[in-house]
DNA sequence: TTGAAAGCGCTAACAC
DNA sequence: GTGTTAGCGCTTTCAA
């Protein structure tokens, strides 16, 4: 009788009220007496009665939990977005739901379709879903999609264009001429942006890029397209992210290849390890976890202008999350180039470079000329 | 009117049959017949129609659900663990709920709660909390904890017993007389486990061992650590784990302090990064991976043998999970030790170690030397 | 301010 | 094999 784990109903009963005070007594304390709600609260607190979140969702049709999609959990790049998402939830008194769509599309709506309805809203990362897949998602859920811009739905993007403009230029000032640039997901919108503004600085600082890829983001396929970048006889490899920098970076290493004294490597994202591989990396540092918690609260204040409680201004009870979100504004965070050891001059003879790249050469000569000799 | 996402009812009334029909052609196939059945899934999938979860889950009790709580997500350790257990539960058809209890018991015991009935059962990793806290857990749902034995509580265990005795006797071999061991968190049951098997190997081999801690599971803790190991003369370095052993090797180059030349370090875990890390790591592989593949799948067959649905033997729809799970018996994963660069010979003068010892140091004396120098 | 009552969408006896 | 009928525990009108 006492056993079962105590119900709404026990505790009106122990407190000689109807269920629904009590649970009014705990959405809408200020809706109660005084008195009946601290009768009513103590009761609880000593039967120790716990608000069952399913049965709350059922007739509310509110979970307070968020599903996060990511294409691979392996890759610590989504570490650190789990991360920001997961304390963006928490913090605002949200689950965190995490899925793995193991880079397809196709999971990727599985997975959906599973969660929708279980979960109050999607944050997807790095979706690999068409433009048009995911506008469907967004007319049936609420959702934020982050490092993809697909109108009109909300997202987080991390501006790499202007932090691979600024890669591209600090090779070229390197006096490189002809780099390589190791594609990611064929359905990565980063992707597809990073090469585009490699092209444009390409053209504009007169460089030579050539594209290997697509490869998948992951440190073999970087050890692989080392050798085709050798092949293709750049001087410096911009990679579509770490992982692929440290394949790279391991790849050349093994063949005996210097880094940076024959070929400089440039990475993307800095994440966990970027800073103790071997040279350490050069790379594009984007404030991941930032995103992920970016994410998360442009989701909460998605889903608190859905539904403007009449009478109060808050959500109820612990409702932190996102202010002034919900607008149609993407929000947009920028990367910069964190320089590190994988990067020095071109190697070589001089051929065409202005004084003031020869300048910027001469400072490291010491090193390279050692390595290269 | 057809606007809203469908019911049972909805595909009942179009199929001219009562809603509970519906619902047993999704859940129990076999008690319908081939005839009605096919419409009725024709018509759902026609409609779109999809089971909700949560009303699903509010009668049943089962939510299809698992939670799986880690001190930390930060560190790279429960990353794989993350992932093993995700792939598991996705397996299953099962969801996993992620949290991070930020280290501490009492945030350990608050999601317990708040997850408790939204989730069918447990997976604690690496858990902070008191045996007694978990013995309470454990009376009141289905719970498997990772890296901890707590009678009668199942667990998945990754015997660093073992390993640690390997390490030790790999240092030992090398002749290593004085080492340093870098404890984790102080409610670390494998801490105090892999400190004790150090003792007892120390006293078999002659060694000295000083213990440096309780030390946060970082990087940082580990660079910090390591001037203190510096200062306790020792000439190896054991630690909780990999992250520690990152901070120590950085900060011992920073310092200038060859590696392995003047000190050898040896980690724990092969997390991502100890193989490329500079110089690379010596460390105990776990395989974590497999852990919470396991403790999921362990899990699953507690869940599983919880309600043995009268009439079939396994469970419906793409119930897949542990088979033979559900016994008291814990689960025990081997650990191997990885050499690799991070650890060498003893430096200096040979002081009473044994011919054998003496050869294996002489093999690596070339580099020893040059490094000692 | 509080109570009564009608669900939320589905499951699971139990009856036919 | 299929329909009836209670709920699961909570929220939320609507009255009182």
């Amino acid at each position: 009788m006492s056993d079962r784990t105590p119900t709404i109903h026990d505790v009106a009963a122990r407190c000689g009220v109807n269920a629904s005070t009590v649970s009014r007594a705990f959405t809408r304390p200020e809706r109660v007496s005084p008195t009946t709600r601290d009768r009513i609260l103590a009761t609880a607190a000593e039967m120790g009665y716990r608000p069952n979140a399913i049965a709350r969702a059922l007739p509310s049709g509110r979970t307070r939990t968020l599903g996060l999609l990511v294409p691979d959990i392996t890759n610590p790049f989504f570490l650190d977005l789990i991360r920001g998402a997961e304390r963006a939830a928490t913090a605002a008194g949200y689950t965190l739901v995490l899925a793995d769509t193991e880079e397809t599309s196709q999971q990727e709506t599985t997975v959906v379709e599973r969660l929708t309805g279980a979960v109050d809203g999607f944050v997807l990362a790095s979706s690999r879903a068409s433009d048009e897949r995911l506008r469907e998602i967004h007319a049936k859920t609420r959702v934020v999609v982050v490092n993809r811009r697909v109108r009109p739905l909300p997202g987080v993007l991390i501006d790499s264009a202007h932090g691979t403009r600024q890669a591209a230029e600090h090779l070229a000032s390197l006096g490189h001429r002809r780099i390589a640039y190791l594609a990611g997901p064929r359905a990565s919108w980063s992707d597809a942006r990073r090469w585009r503004t490699l092209q444009a600085v390409a053209r504009h600082r007169d460089l030579e890029v050539v594209r290997i890829g697509p490869l998948a983001p992951t440190v073999d396929a970087g050890m692989a397209a080392a050798d085709s970048a050798v092949l293709d006889d750049v001087t410096a490899v911009v990679t579509f992210n770490d992982l692929l920098a440290i394949g790279v970076l391991r790849r050349l290493r093994d063949r005996g290849i210097d880094v940076p004294g024959q070929i400089s490597v440039v990475g993307c994202d800095d994440i966990f390890g970027a800073d103790f591989c071997h040279p350490s990396l050069t790379t594009l540092a984007a404030p991941i976890e930032s995103a992920g918690r970016s994410a998360v609260d442009l989701l909460l204040g998605l889903l608190a202008s859905d539904r403007p409680r009449p009478g109060d201004a808050q959500g109820a009870e612990g409702g932190e999350g996102a202010e002034g979100a919900g607008a149609g504004e993407d929000v947009v965070l920028p990367t910069r180039l964190t320089i590190r050891e994988s990067t020095g001059p071109a190697p070589g003879r001089a051929r065409g470079r202005s004084p003031r790249q020869r300048a910027a050469t001469d400072r490291r000569t010491a090193r390279a000329v050692g390595a290269t000799g």
